[in-house]
Order: C-alpha cells, then structure tokens, then sequence
DNA sequence: AATTATTACAACCGCATGGTC
DNA sequence: CGACCATGCGGTTGTAATAAT
C-alpha cells in the first residue's frame, strides 16, 4: 500500500555524497539493505547499521526510515475517525507530545500524527483566527468538533452490525454531547476534499457568543457535504484492542464530567 | 490547457536525554 | 563529575501530487 510513492528530486547522484553520506529520499535499494539489516539483527543501534549495513546513511536516517516508513506494523491510509478522535482528545491533555500520543495508536507514528495536527488541525485554527492553544479553539474542538466525531463514530457503527467492538460503544452522558451533526466541521482529508469549504464551515458553526452554555446552545449550524468525507470514512481500517477502547473511554469520561 | 495555489508527508535539523567510560 | 556518543523527540522544510483558477 504505497500510496506515496514519489520520487523526489534531491540531488542524488553526487559522488560526494555517495560518500559521505545520502541524504534525500530512500531507493528502494536502500530500504532493502536496511529492511535485510534489521530483520538479522534486530533494531536499535542504529550506527551500527548505517556503518555496516553497507548504507551511506547516518544512524538517524536509517532509524527515521525505520521507524516510520518500514516497521512491518506501520498502518498506511487515512485517519480513521476513531483515530482522530483519540488524536484529539490526546494532544488536548499532553500538547504536542507526539511520541506520547503515538504510542496509544498502534500503527501510527509521531511523525504522521505531527502531520495530521499540522495540516489539518492547525489549518482549522489558522481559518478561526486564533491560535491552537486559545481557548477559543479549545473549545471549538472541544464541543463542537469531539462531539462531530463520536456521532459520526456511532453512525458508522450503528450501520455495521456484526462487527468487532469499537470505540463506538462509548457511553457519554446523555445531554452532555448532543450535537447536531449536520453542525459539525469536515474533518475529511481526501484529496477530493474541499478543505477550504471544510475550514469555512468550522468557522461558520462556532460562534463564541454562545458556547458557554454549550452543549445546549450549540445549534443553528448549516448542514455541508459529506459525500467525499463519507466515502473517505467508509474506507478507513481501524483496529481497535479493549486497552485502547477503555482508555479512550476514561478520556472522554473525564472531559464530560 | 496552462498556471497557480494548496495539500500531504517523507526526511532533515537541532536540541534534549540517557548511558557509558 | 564531566565528556562523549547514541538515540529520541519535536519543529521545520522541500517537493510531488492534486485542486482551483
């Protein structure tokens, strides 16, 4: 599932850095020595493996490369929503402690969820006008964009019986996240999505005249399409184990409360 | 159809941390 | 204790792909 396979253009040919040390994007031939070098000995010292396995790499490259492109484990494809709902509700406890938060991903790396925030969540702030730590923001994550998640989570999953357990089964007070969903912001990421218009409609909905009494005053929000954001959604892998469930359960309780 | 703008994400960099001598 | 080295982490950059104009 390679879905991003480009071939950059750095300068790779220099015999220069031939020697003293590649940089730029991985060859094939590169991932190969490397994926041949840890599957024998194991991970972990990594300047072993660039000095021996015959890569003109430094340690860190080839840990980087590792780490997020070659483990066997790494999950390739879209966030799917349960996936961005524990991003959320992660990084608003621990801020931008990716390595942290990536560990109750499985599959996930630091460095895509670090994308992931960058690109889409930075993007909602940027369209607000305010900075992602404002409470401004917070709270427009917070009562409108969560709650977006888990109904969308339950819609999904109300629509798929028969299926394993999922971070659908989360019990949340009643009255305590009742959001219109037609309200909520687009979360999707395809390509084939309008981000502009999905940033429009984050910024449309929150009004911070009346969120201090949210949930219920959340209302009024203008519906917008779903079409690309569904068709992305119904496509997302998610493997969700009970640690993970239970833990997303505790985190979502104690915000309610 | 061509050009410009935007998005996605791999990879790099600098700094922090921890282990060893 | 301090110097050195390896590794880990978070921020940033560069570029191909895609969307918009």
């Amino acid at each position: 599932m390679d879905v991003y396979k480009k071939s950059f253009r750095y300068d790779n040919s220099k015999s220069e850095e031939e020697m003293d040390g590649r940089k730029g994007p991985w060859t094939e031939e590169e991932d190969s020595v490397l994926k041949a070098y840890v599957n024998i000995h194991g991970e972990g010292r990594w300047n072993s493996v660039a000095r021996y396995s015959g890569l003109r790499r430094t340690g860190k490259s080839c840990r980087l490369r590792w780490l997020n492109y070659m483990r066997p484990e790494i999950k390739r494809g879209n966030i799917s929503l349960e996936e961005q709902l524990l991003i959320l509700e992660l990084h608003s406890r621990w801020g931008n402690r990716w390595s942290k938060i990536a560990q109750h991903l499985p599959g996930r790396t630091d460095n895509e969820i670090k994308n992931y925030w960058r690109t889409r969540v930075q993007k909602q702030a940027k369209q607000l006008k305010c900075d992602v730590n404002s409470k401004q923001f917070k709270d427009a994550m917070r009562y409108v964009w969560i709650p977006r998640l888990i109904e969308r989570i339950r819609a999904s999953s109300q629509s798929t019986s028969g299926q394993p357990p999922t971070i659908t089964n989360i019990t949340i007070e009643s009255g305590s996240v009742q959001v219109d969903p037609s309200f909520l912001p687009e979360l999707s990421g395809t390509s084939s999505d309008s981000q502009v218009s999905s940033v429009t409609d984050l910024t449309d909905c929150y009004n911070p005249q009346s969120v201090p009494n949210y949930p219920n005053n959340i209302r009024n929000g203008s519906g917008f399409e779903n079409t690309a954001a569904e068709a992305w959604e119904s496509s997302m892998e998610t493997v969700w184990n009970e640690e993970n469930i239970w833990f997303l359960q505790q985190q979502l309780h104690d915000e309610v409360l």
